[in-house]
DNA sequence: CTATTCATGTTATTAAAATAACATTTGCGT
DNA sequence: ACGCAAATGTTATTTTAATAACATGAATAG
């Protein structure tokens, strides 16, 4: 008897795989074990499954994750993206066409849609895809493709066709970095196909970045910032931007929407 | 004040849409009100937020909900599907690239792929691929398209040609329908599109049904029984399949696995 | 064959969440 | 202004989950 334990584990996680919650008293049926044996093995399992109330669940899911982390920062940050995104979604008309990028700083954005009574959102990402999805009042147009992990997207050549083929009317862009002379960036070079096929063919574009972005410079360069019809930003990223752009002809301006 | 309670439920369901969890005590303080009244507005919500262990999320989500939900039929039902995909599941190989249908019933499965070293795994439904997203060992192709709820599932007439250049190894195919003579049938005819196309080209097709199916006949048709080359099954439906073959030419004969 | 260890079960204890009961505030009509 | 009623806050109680402690039984080494 030697990795009784190890066994039950693997098919706990088998059948939590699909993704769903075991109450501790299934487990253990189905393990034929008691509900003490569950804990012991989960908790000498090391991260990968956790208790919440009375069930068990595959830990780090993203579904699961706090929204405010009490541990950080006092919510400093996602209260600031929230913010942001509810500026953002100012720009947002009755029955609009909308682009969503992917990444995290958007998805407080999704929270925003269901204020409208229809609307459509084309986007490349599974969790802004997973958020749409539940909103009835939302139609849900996902680009597909091979699936990246790392930024929750999807990566096809197909998609400048497909996005080109749709009518966007606004296009939500975020970024892992923003630079005054350089453009904008970001981590994953698939991600630049569609970004830049959505900044081609919105009507309006906008930029949506916190300030931790400004200076920064990521290995994927996607567009520059007069692309952009709108920056919505943080107060000392605005302003720093403003400064930027005076050097600049007064035509190339853009319009920078400060938050704070 | 009157409507106090709805704001601070739209507050809280607009936090939680972008999806995750909030807990009690940072919901309360995101309100500015005492815990109690938080539980008071989400207990009169009825039903779109719940309490899980201390923590505010959306229910209704899946991914909340228990596998084996003990007020139903003692596990009958949902362990017969997990047993059914585990037979199904030892038609796979290593290296295999398989087609998973959407629906309920082909979601174990995913569960039993993390046992290989590298599979690719092309689908058109969104519970399929939030499943697969998961596992490290699995390249996830999702045929994107306009969302549809019902069926957790995308529609896209690109899917045919899509699906034609990824070389499918192993096709599991779900159904609502199964009848001996007029063939397969499942309930929305978008489903119609990637189902075809994932029989015509895949290498191996593989039915997997439980006996609920048999002589159900359902508003869609997409295939006829022989075309299948398996068709995984619990025993008394194998049997009524086995017999209604028999009438037929030894040629045309497939493969029907009992499970029971 | 027996002592020891490991895995598990059982029971007791503690901590935490859900509920209930009661007190307080606030808004509003008379 | 007064009093009523709705809404919220506070405290107490019950229930439930999590932890800890102890007991049992099988497996193995000496």
């Amino acid at each position: 008897m030697k990795g009784q334990s190890a066994i039950r584990l693997a098919r706990l996680q088998q059948a939590l795989a699909s993704g769903g919650t075991l109450r501790l008293a299934d487990a253990a049926r189905l393990c034929g074990v008691s509900q003490m044996t569950i804990r012991r093995d989960v908790a000498a399992s090391g991260g990968t499954m956790t208790f919440l109330g009375g069930r068990l669940m595959m830990a780090g899911d993203p579904q699961f994750a706090p929204l405010y982390d009490l541990d950080e920062q006092k919510g400093s940050h996602p209260l600031a993206k929230q913010r942001l995104c509810q500026r953002a979604a100012s720009f947002i008309d009755e029955g609009d066409s909308l682009f969503i990028d992917c990444g995290t700083t958007l998805m407080p954005l999704v929270g925003a849609l269901g204020n409208f009574e229809q609307l459509t959102v084309v986007t490349y990402a599974l969790n802004v895809a997973n958020a749409v999805g539940h909103l009835a009042n939302v139609r849900l147009v996902l680009l597909g493709g091979l699936f990246h992990a790392s930024s929750s997207s999807f990566e096809s050549d197909a998609m400048p066709a497909a996005i080109s083929r749709l009518g966007i009317n606004k296009a939500f862009i975020s970024a892992a970095g923003i630079h005054p002379e350089k453009g904008v960036s970001c981590f994953h070079f698939h991600e630049v196909v569609p970004k830049r096929a959505a900044i081609a063919s919105a009507g309006q574009r906008i930029l949506v970045t916190d300030g931790s972005k400004l200076g920064v410079i990521r290995p994927a360069f996607f567009a520059d910032l007069d692309q952009f019809d709108i920056i919505v930003t943080d107060a000392e990223t605005g302003r720093q931007l403003d400064e930027a752009q005076s050097m600049q002809s007064h035509e190339d301006r853009i319009k920078v929407v400060l938050k704070y």
